[in-house]
DNA sequence: GCACAAAATCTTGTACACAAGCGGGCCGCC
DNA sequence: GGCGGCCCGCTTGTGTACAAGATTTTGTGC
């Protein structure tokens, strides 16, 4: 058996399942952005009263992904051209910091992980499976996140990601992104192999550039045809 | 009169209030960390029904500042060591961040009021007032963020600086502070005015590190005691 | 017919009552 | 006498009623 720390199984309330809930609306476009969150007829729709999905819409306020207003009302929020290009700037920054960490603190069991979890992304562009590169490339920088063993750091960055997924259709549809992904992949794990530091803060931060410049173009692009 | 864009002074609500005396509270140590929050308790001495209480507690968990676990309350957090470190380390990456982009972006109206909070801190550890050094150092990283013109980025660094804020104390009571803090000024200032983005987030990186080896010394040096 | 104002209506914020889950203490059993 | 299970008290979670604020609609005066 392994040695991990087992968690107790946390009672869920409901407010967690309502907020888990509306995550995946809102992930799923079905409430999409600008979208009033009426409350009334919410709670009718969950099927819960108010006082929970209140504390659910407030935990997703404090998180940026929806704005609310006193006496107004919460509504999904609207990210403009600016802000996505700061929240792709900030996780530059933090994915070059878990990785310069990670690379410091690779064990071996971690590295497999890692690179399972790579393969993974690779194989699922294989299969045209667009969706299933994108939740093992959120599960591989997650697990990276978590090697750095800090964990404002992980969390900050989920935060960040979970903003950041409202775009990623933007970032997974790039052309080439089959062969691009390929060759970082082997760079990637070589620097965290020779606990290469700023070699791989340096990959990372390219990497998530580039999707910055990705996802920015195909915004402006759809901006100017309107 | 200045070109300042307004607030329409938003209608705080209760719960709002709620959080910004909760805050004060444990800033100022009367509940300090591993202290349950009875909320019969403090909604009874803070003159409050216990609903607006518990959204307010509910964004100092989401802020790490408490830690709530279902049924069971919310208590203060109490910080490890590795904790506070990570912390430091996720805000001196930030902070680089920031002094990079305020550098390239810097104005002259920018620059005067950087340096007149500069000032102001100087002014108070020659006075001997510690207190207003933290207050005038907290205005002078926030004017730095916001000059960097990346939303997501002082909100990130506000979080983390509201969660430092409780080891303040062992920060600002370094002996040697107002010497290395002029010194800093000086190039700080002079970084900035030469557009400089390198240098600027090096020193603010430098910043931060030297506080985060200063507060980790004394709490080791303290826990020995024990 | 238009502009402004006041009231009606709807939505959100707060208070309170009830339900659900946890911890401690007690009792019985081995 | 120690251990395990059960029951009771207490705290937190949820539902609901009422209050406060915002929006819309309607009416009135010009």
């Amino acid at each position: 058996m392994s040695a991990e720390p087992i968690e107790p199984l946390r009672h869920q309330t409901l407010h967690e399942r309502v907020y888990e809930a509306l995550l995946g609306l809102i992930g799923a476009g079905v409430l999409a952005p600008g979208t009033p969150l009426d409350e009334q007829a919410l709670a009718a729709r969950l099927g819960v009263s108010r006082t929970p999905l209140r504390a659910a819409i407030a935990r997703l306020a404090q998180e940026g992904l929806v704005v609310n207003l006193p006496y107004r009302g919460a509504s999904v929020r609207r990210f403009t051209v600016a802000e996505i290009d700061g929240l792709y700037e900030v996780r530059a920054a933090l994915e070059a910091l878990a990785a310069r960490k990670a690379a410091a603190r690779m064990s071996a069991d971690g590295l497999a992980t890692i690179a399972a979890l790579l393969d993974e992304g690779q194989a699922a562009l294989a299969a045209g499976d667009v969706e299933a590169y994108g939740q093992a490339d959120a599960r591989f920088h997650r697990a990276l996140a978590e090697v750095a063993g800090n964990p404002t750091l992980t969390e900050t960055l989920d935060g960040l990601r979970r903003r950041i997924h409202l775009f990623r259709d933007l970032a997974n549809r790039q052309p080439g992104l089959r062969e691009r992904t390929a060759r970082e992949r082997e760079l990637i794990l070589d620097a965290l192999a020779r606990r290469d530091g700023d070699g791989a803060a340096a990959l990372l931060e390219q990497h998530i550039d580039h999707i910055r410049r990705t996802v920015l173009q195909q915004l402006t692009e759809w901006e100017r045809e309107k």
